[in-house]
DNA sequence: ACCTGAAATGAAAACGGTTACATTTTAAAT
DNA sequence: ATTTAAAATGTAACCGTTTTCATTTCAGGT
């Protein structure tokens, strides 16, 4: 491969001269520039990033730590992450993290050898550990989604918590007052806040919180499923699930429908997430709306403004949701 | 940040030995390597991972290429290549292209600047223009799941036309002879195998091929769901639906259900990729499952093979297919 | 004690760029 | 024509590693 040295010779110019004519082209003339042009043609130079990298110490690679890439939602959130990356001059070295610690570490540690300027967790979970920290304290990092909210780090996330609540009242308002909670993973603050706000609703209306009516998730269709068969069962059935998210919203209704329980006759649904699917399945389901690839373009805005030093204390991002009402949810009867 | 000239300042020797007692242990005397390994963690060294892969000239990146990594399908695939990855030392520079040209250069360019060893694609279609050939003739990659069989580049596939000849004889053993199809987009070869596979099943049945039963489609639920409403409304209705991919079967049942048709009794429904959303909608999708993880661990399997030299001809990796009957598909009435 | 080959270590070049600094060229002002 | 500042270009150091080659140390055989 052809390198630097070789378009000098081959335009009769210095090497410094054929750096500055491709970084910096106004500060060379339109005669050397020209010849350089030609020269870089002619012996077909591709200059070496890796070498540009190296030598300015700057890797331009994003890290992103992603629980799943199997999962809707952040499929959009990478979507968008990728063209705001894009945009500024970065590349993203997506990890598929699977909540496996060891795979976090590894990729983290691309942070602290240089391979990459930052990072972004989608997870409530620090990845650095103290064999990564170095002198001069916290590496870049910034926490979407779910998020660990000590201030440290800057964070992009929802209101779960309002969310959850405003989802709850909607179903108070058709009515129903036995509502069942299918959860995520109980460590999850994600799961905490949006159990929170479902309780703050409750209470507002004086329905007594039952500890029975949450079922345990992990948001997979088939953890939907298996709390749908559960529900279906109950002798003093609930009048309506609220999931916190759409795929197992989805699971369920499917345990519905083999239990021959119609929604949102027999019991209304409402899901989280608004993810494509939602709009398509049988009755549409009620959601709420977050906007995923807002969150994806935030998170690797607020991270490169990190690495530039244009941030001075940790911001903390909401985004907004939308409630959105569609025919899975009814009037409670009965 | 310490490097290793303070490491081989601190324990006392040269930098040389430093190097050497992080690579290869073995050549260095159990003295020193303790003196080293102590200097290491006394300085707090963590190499320069940039620099090592400058200095290698192997980035140990590999580009990806993805249509969309909002196809569930595609996300599986990541999913596979990812854990190959990892394995084999490789990180995975992910580029969501959305069939875009510019961004497929834009990341193509990667491996000819040497920020990427080698690409992986996902599309039928050559990244590589004439700009970023070197001298020693193609660039390092392979074409996964829709590919351009030239025979250039390896290449990891499903016998597209076999599966979909499987699936219409499927269709046909329940008595349905009036089969649809909706399509993917018309330029992908993988449309063109699959059609091509629906007619052979025809003809060997012995029933003729109508232009009219095929239907446009993108893959997407709404395209579904659009092609559906058109079906629902013909007033000599095909009695099955053969469907190039998932989303457009639940796109489309979900149209039929508006249009109070009952899959499968007043329709029959086939998809395929079996997504883990087919097992989980009313009814269940009878489709055609692909091993997309193994798909991604293959097609990075293979490119680390041609990177590292042990590949002499492009292979040709056919990867099986498997039907999946559930209850979207029935006897044909009437 | 001495020689010899192997093992361990060190010195320095190399990878391919960027950039601070030095030098030359150019153009404008006298 | 001469001076002078600005513009253009060149020289060489530098980034942090790896690796070749030279040198030193070591152990074993006489």
């Amino acid at each position: 491969m052809a390198n630097i040295r070789d378009v000098a010779d081959s335009a009769g110019v210095s090497v410094a001269t054929v750096s500055r004519t491709l970084q910096q082209p106004e500060r060379v003339s339109p005669k050397t520039r020209n010849k350089v042009m030609a020269a870089v043609q002619a012996v077909g130079y591709k200059p070496n990033l890796m070498a540009v990298k190296f030598r300015s110490g700057k890797s331009h690679n994003l890290v992103v730590l992603v629980p799943t890439v199997a999962n809707v939602f952040f499929a959009r959130v990478i979507s968008g992450m990728q063209e705001a990356a894009a945009e500024l001059g970065y590349s993203i070295l997506l990890a598929n993290t699977l909540g496996n610690s060891e795979i976090e570490s590894h990729y983290a540690k691309m942070v602290s050898t240089s391979q990459a300027d930052g990072l972004i967790q989608l997870r409530a979970h620090n990845p650095f550990d103290a064999s990564m920290v170095n002198d001069n304290g916290l590496l870049p990092m910034v926490n979407a989604c779910e998020v660990i909210d000590d201030g440290q780090y800057p964070v992009v996330s929802l209101d779960n918590r309002a969310a959850a609540k405003a989802m709850t009242e909607h179903l108070i308002s058709l009515g129903h007052s036995r509502i069942a909670m299918i959860k995520g993973p109980n460590s999850s603050p994600l799961t905490q806040d949006r159990l929170a706000g479902y309780q703050d609703a409750l209470t507002q209306a004086g329905i007594s919180f039952e500890e029975n009516l949450l079922f345990p998730g992990d948001f997979t269709l088939q953890a939907g499923y298996n709390a749908g068969e559960t529900i279906a069962c109950l002798k003093d059935r609930p009048t309506a699930v609220f999931c916190e998210n759409d795929e197992t919203a989805i699971g369920a209704m499917q345990a519905f429908k083999q239990a021959n329980l119609h929604v949102p006759n027999d019991i209304s649904m409402a899901g989280f997430d608004d993810i494509a699917f939602s709009a398509f399945v049988d009755p549409p389901l009620t959601t709420i709306a977050q906007p995923a690839e807002e969150f994806g373009r935030t998170a690797v805005t607020l991270l490169v403004d990190l690495l530039n030093g244009k941030i001075r204390k940790a911001p903390k991002v909401i985004m907004p949701f939308e409630l959105i009402v569609r025919e899975s949810t009814g009037k409670a009867l009965g």
